[in-house]
Parts: structure tokens; sequence; C-alpha cells
DNA sequence: AAGTGGTCTAGACCACAAA
DNA sequence: TTGTGGTCTAGACCACTTG
């Protein structure tokens, strides 16, 4: 294999690059094969070494390989998924199909959402912070917005969920001060909506919850040992109390890969 | 700004991109904003322009900033997001905390979704392929066995769904044979259950939905008009008719940051 | 034409992991 | 100790966009 030089067209780089993506996506490489070094490609494409490592660079963006320093490059295991099912009774056809019926589920507390997990994940507390500056950047501003209260009245709470001694779920609470007795709550158990309930008199119910995806900044990063720029399944949204007043905006961030929400319609 | 060599320490490329991402998170630098030349950059860290180019790619995969070729190098806006909303009455509370309605939504004619859209969205048919070899790939085989379906039954077809002159979000759909003739339907105004009900006598309703976020690969990319390794929102599942029977498996991907599933839980 | 980012080279030294 | 990937340099040429 010897690509002609670039010259206008595609990038020697990509030419690499796609030529192992096809050897992986074929079979020719499998899952947890070694693949040749940077010096062996470097020799079979005829290139510098920095240009395979372009390719290499790409690949491994992509999830396709596992990069492992000082040992070596591996095409990459899928990933063991973790679902966290909801149960959702069938939609009723009589009606113009606008009606159905969730199940348990939609809850907050994440124990709910076990059902088929291989191993019941650790949770574990990994900061703790008390918002006071309005310096809180961007996420501190959305948190303030999402809950109509000026970010210096805000508590902010960072909790790190953990499976298999593995980061797993980056959680980021921020609550009114006013609710700070919730904060106890969620450090010792994240939030069990039961348990709040007999404990502080709080009767809570979602206001609104979504689903979305970003790049890993350096902080979520580094929490969930994944590298910058890595794919993030987000989750968040509002919380209130019975009168309708916002108890907490709580946005969880989970490695995309890894992580797969079902909502499961019953029969 | 000189940073020290690393020698061991934290990388210099590493140590201009926290010190660039911490001028735009504090606002020194702002959405829209020019970002110093590589060649400024090269010359104020005393680096060589590649290892400068290396920490401006870390921020480009971050979706920090925006590099234009020829032109210069940005800090990017926030992206412009669309939500796809549903709404859902609030949980009673009667029973344990168990029973939840859903209003209109979870169907899976986009149409629907299009609540608090800026433009409705058009849509367009991308390519129409007919699978009949085994040779599929990985996503056919998992269509496969979704559908509990040799994958050499499955039809199968790709949409792309167009948001001003812009690939919003990338559709595929397997189905078994027998359905060929939801394929038109699909092809015509993708899946609204009304007209196939109305116009094929099939009746559909959700097995399964999910939400889940992964790097683009190159088809993916080329589809939304992102980079490789971009960051892509996907959802898929089965719908099946009332007999049970799954009809197709869907799977679609959108830019991640560009959209948002909502569930709004009504008052 | 001038300036920007994109690609590529040859060579060097380093940190890390495994034998 | 050996081989792997990680970082960095100096320099070159290119493609693209804008005046």
């Amino acid at each position: 294999m010897r690509p002609a030089q670039s010259r206008g067209g595609t990038p020697i780089y990509r030419q690499i690059a796609t030529e192992l993506w096809n050897r992986i996506q074929t079979g020719q490489l499998r899952p947890g094969d070694r693949m040749p070094t940077e010096n062996d490609l470097s020799a079979e494409f005829a290139v510098n070494r920095l240009t395979v490592r372009q390719a290499v660079a790409e690949l491994q963006q992509l999830g396709a390989i596992e990069v492992r320093r000082g040992t070596g490059t591996f095409v990459a295991e899928p990933p063991d998924l973790v679902e966290i099912v909801a149960s959702v009774s069938r939609r009723t056809r009589e009606t113009d199909a606008t009606q159905t019926a969730l199940g348990e589920h939609l809850h907050d507390d994440a124990d709910d959402e076990s059902a088929p997990r291989s191993t019941a994940p650790v949770r574990r507390v990994a900061e703790r912070i008390e918002f006071s500056g309005a310096a809180s950047g961007a996420s501190g501003d959305a948190a303030a917005r999402h809950l109509s209260t000026p970010v210096e009245e805000l508590l902010h709470l960072d909790t790190v969920m953990v499976q298999q001694d593995r980061a797993w779920i980056v959680n980021s609470y921020w609550l009114p001060r006013r609710y700070a007795g919730v904060v106890d709550a969620l450090a010792e158990h994240d939030l069990v909506v039961a348990s709040l309930r007999d404990g502080l008199g709080l009767d809570l119910a979602y206001r609104w919850r979504a689903f979305s995806a970003a790049a890993a900044d350096y902080d979520e990063a580094r929490l969930l040992g994944i590298p910058t720029g890595g794919v993030l399944l987000i989750r968040d949204g509002v919380t209130d109390d019975t009168a309708g007043d916002p108890v907490f905006y709580v946005r969880r961030r989970m490695r995309g890969e890894s992580a797969k929400f079902v909502l499961r319609y019953g029969s």
C-alpha cells in the first residue's frame, strides 16, 4: 500500500486512516488485535512517522482503536454498554395516538435505574462546593436561568457515580440556598425521592428532563477518565416541589459509548 | 506567557491550550472574536508552530474554537440549539410515584417534534439501498438482532433531514422485506403513523426508544457536515405492529451540540 | 499579492511498560 | 534493556480566502 502524494487531493494521513478503518470494518483486524506499530506503518506507507500519527489520532478520536503508551495500539473492543431502562406502557389506541402512560422511572433516583445493570454501582461524593461569588462560569449561569434564581443564591454540588472502580457518571446539582438541607441528602445517597419526602417533608416532581451530547471539557474528561473532547451523553433537568417552585437543576454527564437511556414500551 | 519546558510535566501544547481555554472561559476572548494566528501564538509562547497547532486542534475538538482555512481562527459561537420537545403530564401523587402520562409525542414522525423549532425542516431522501448480501457491517447486524430477522431479509433506507440548507438529522431504517410498502411511505414523508395506518392499514406502536451518544464515523461526518469524530446524539428504537411483530428498526443521528430531546412535565 | 491554516519531512529526545 | 507511543523542533511547500 503506497498512497500517492496528496497533491491537492485526499491527504495521505486520511488515506492511511481510511485504509486502516477498512481493515477494521472488514474484519481483517478484529477487536483486541494489535495494530502495526507507528514505525511499521511509517515503513509500510513510506511516510514520516508524524503523518502516521495523524492517521492514528483520527482513528482514536473515532473510537476505533485504543492506544496504550509504551505497549502498543489495539483495535478497540466494543464498549460494554450500560442500559438505563424505563418501562412505559404501550400507547392506547382508542384515542388518537396521544396518550401514553409511563410506569416506574423517570425519577431522579438512579437506584431505580438499575434494572438490567451487571453490577450495582457504588456512589461516592467527589466534591462539595458552595457557590457564593458571581464568577461561576457558563454552567452556573445556565443553572441560575433554569431555576430563575440569581447565581449568588445557589449552592453547587458535584457527585461522581463509580462502577467497577471506574468513574461512570458525573452529576452536578444547583439548588437555592433555602434548600441547603437537600444537599446533605444528595451527598449521602444522591436524590432518592422517597427519602427526601420522609426526611425533609419535601415532595418533588419533574419539571423537565432532556438528553443531549457534547464533547468533554478538561474537567469532565479528568473526572470521567476519558480524553479531552471525548463524547459525553448528557441528561439535565429541573425538579420542583408541589408548589411548582424549582428545587434543583441537575446535569448528568456520562461516557457516550457506554451508557444508553432506554424507554421500553410494555405490551 | 512563556511556559517552561514540559520535562515530564504537563506538555507545552496543553499548557497553551488551557491558557487559551481560560481566556475564553473568563471572557477575555468572546464568541466571534478572532484568535491570534498560529504564527502569533508561536511567537508569543516561543514554541514551534506545530506545537501551537496541537493546542489549537485540542480546543477545536472541544468545540471552543472554529477554524476557517485561509481566514483565521475564531472563538466558537454557542450553537443554536434545536429542542425537540415532548409534553408529559405530571406524576400523579396518589399512587406511589409510579404513574405518569405522556401526551402527544414519542411518535416517530418528526413532524410532531417541531414544537419550538425556528423553521420547519425540509426532509429529503438521500439514499435508498436494498440489502441482500450478508456483508452489511455492524449496524446491519445490530438491526437484524433488534428485529430478530436475518440481515439478508432486511431492506435498508437512509434519509437526511435538512434544516436551513444544512444536514440536521441522518436517519437509517431497516425493515423486513414484507414491509417493502413502508419504504415508499418513508421515502415520501418519513414515518407518519397516521398516513401509514390510513394508506397501508398498518397500525404501529413503539417497542422501545433509546438515547445514546457516539463519535461520528466517516460516513456520518460527511453526511452531517461535521468533522470526523465529532459528537453525535443518537436515538434509536424498534416500532412494531399491533400483533407485536417488529416493523422496523430506526437509528437517528444528529449533531450533539445542536439538538436536545426534552421531556416536559405539565402542571 | 499577502496572509491564513493544512500537510509533510527528517531528526531528536523523552516517558512509559514489559521482558 | 528494549520497544512502544508522546512531545518538540526547524523548515518547507501547499491550498484557500481576502484584498
